[in-house]
DNA sequence: ATAGATTGTCTAGCGATGCTAGGATCTATC
DNA sequence: GATAGATCCTAGCATCGCTAGACAATCTAT
C-alpha cells in the first residue's frame, strides 16, 4: 500500500506544480503566454502529461480560479474582522476586493473573465465559489437596509466592484480615482 | 475621375460587408466561430482581402465595436429624451443599457471584453465611445448628487451596470432577478 | 484596338496553438 | 531477473491568424 501511497502523493505534487507554475506564468506574462508547449517544459515534463491531470487547458485556468477563490475569501474575511463596525467593515471589504484584484489579475480573469468550465449560481458551483460569495454576503447583508434581500444587495454590490475591476484594467476608466470612487459606492449602497 | 470614385465606393461596401458579416456571425455563434477564414468564405472573398482592409482580427471586433458603441448611444439618448424627470430618465437608461447587452451579446463583448485595439479614457478614444459615455453622462450627471462629481458619479453607476451585465451573462448571477436589481441600484445611487 | 503598367485577388504555405495516438521506457511484483 | 502493467514521450493532426508571391483583371496611353 505504501507505493501507491508514495504515487498518489506525487501526482499530488505534480498537479499543484502545474497549477502553481500555470498561475506564475499568467502573472507574468498574461494567460496567452500560458500555452501547454511552454507550462510542459517549465514543469520538465511533456505536453500529454497535462493531459493525464486536466482534460485541456480550460481545466488548468478552472484549477486557477478556485484557487484565488479561496485566498480572496480568506483575505476578504480577514479585514472584515479586523474591522470594527459595518460601516467600516463594508469600506475595508471593497478595499480589499478590488486589492486582490488588482494585486492578482491573472487569477481575476481565471475566475470572471476567462473560461474555466466552472458552473455558477447554481447547485454544481463548486465549494470555493459559493464560499468567496458567502464571505462578501457575511459583511454586506449586514448593510442592505430593510427591506432588502441580503443577497440580492450583495450581487448588487459585488456587481459594482467587479465593474470596478474590469473597466479599470481594461483601461476604461482612468485611473487613480479608485478610492473616491469607492467611497462614493460604500456612501449610496450601504444602509448604515 | 468617376472611375476611382466608383472604386472607393465598392470598396467602402465591401468594408461594410466584412463588419456587417462578422457581427451578424459573432451574434449567432459566437466571436470563436468568426475565424478569418469562415469570414472570407462569407463575404465570398479570399483571406488576404481582409487584411486589405483591417489590419487583423483585432481592427475588425474594433470596427464593430465602434458601430456597437454608436447604436448603443442613440438607444440610451432615445430613452432618455422619452422619459420625464430625472428619476425616471434614469430607470429607463439603466434598463436599455441592459436591454442593449442582452440583446447584442456579440457586439457588447467586442465593446468592453474583447482586445479591439481601442484606446479608452485619454485623448485617443475614438469618437463614439466618447459619445456612448457623454450620453450615459447627459442623464446621470443630473442625479449624482451635491458635490459629487458627474463625472466620477458616471463612472461608478456605469460600472454597476457593466458588472451586472457581464457577471449575469457568464453566469454568475442567477437570472430572472434583473428587474429587482436594476430598481435597487437606481434607488440607492441616484440622487433626486 | 492593343501593349504596357498598375491594381487587385487568389493560391499556397508559415509558424503557433490545443490536443492525441501509439510506441518506448521505466517500475513493481513474482 | 523476467514479465506485466503503469507511465511517459515523440511525433503528428487539425485549426488558427497572417503573409509572400504568383496570377489575373483593369486602366492608361499610344
Amino acid at each position: 500500500m505504501s507505493v501507491q501511497e508514495r504515487k498518489q502523493r506525487e501526482r499530488a505534487d505534480r498537479e499543484r506544480l502545474i497549477v502553481a507554475t500555470a498561475r506564475e506564468l499568467a502573472e507574468r506574462q498574461g494567460w496567452d503566454a500560458v500555452t501547454t508547449r511552454l507550462l510542459a517544459e517549465r514543469i520538465e515534463y511533456s505536453q500529454p502529461v497535462l493531459y493525464s491531470h486536466f482534460r485541456g487547458k480550460r481545466e488548468i485556468i478552472g484549477a486557477v480560479a478556485l484557487e484565488g477563490a479561496a485566498e480572496m475569501a480568506a483575505a476578504l474575511r480577514a479585514v472584515a474582522s479586523a474591522a470594527d463596525g459595518p460601516r467600516a467593515r463594508v469600506t475595508a471589504l471593497a478595499r480589499a476586493y478590488l486589492d486582490f484584484a488588482e494585486r492578482n489579475p491573472a487569477v481575476y480573469d481565471a475566475m470572471f473573465q476567462l473560461d474555466g468550465g466552472l458552473a455558477f449560481a447554481n447547485e454544481d458551483t463548486p465549494e470555493p465559489l459559493k464560499d468567496a460569495f458567502a464571505a462578501l454576503l457575511e459583511t454586506l447583508g449586514e448593510v442592505a437596509g430593510d427591506g432588502v434581500h441580503p443577497g440580492l444587495f450583495t450581487e448588487v454590490f459585488w456587481a459594482a466592484l467587479h465593474g470596478l475591476v474590469t473597466l479599470t484594467r481594461a483601461g476604461r476608466l482612468p485611473p487613480g480615482d479608485d478610492e473616491r470612487r469607492v467611497e462614493l459606492l460604500v456612501d449610496r449602497l450601504a444602509m448604515v
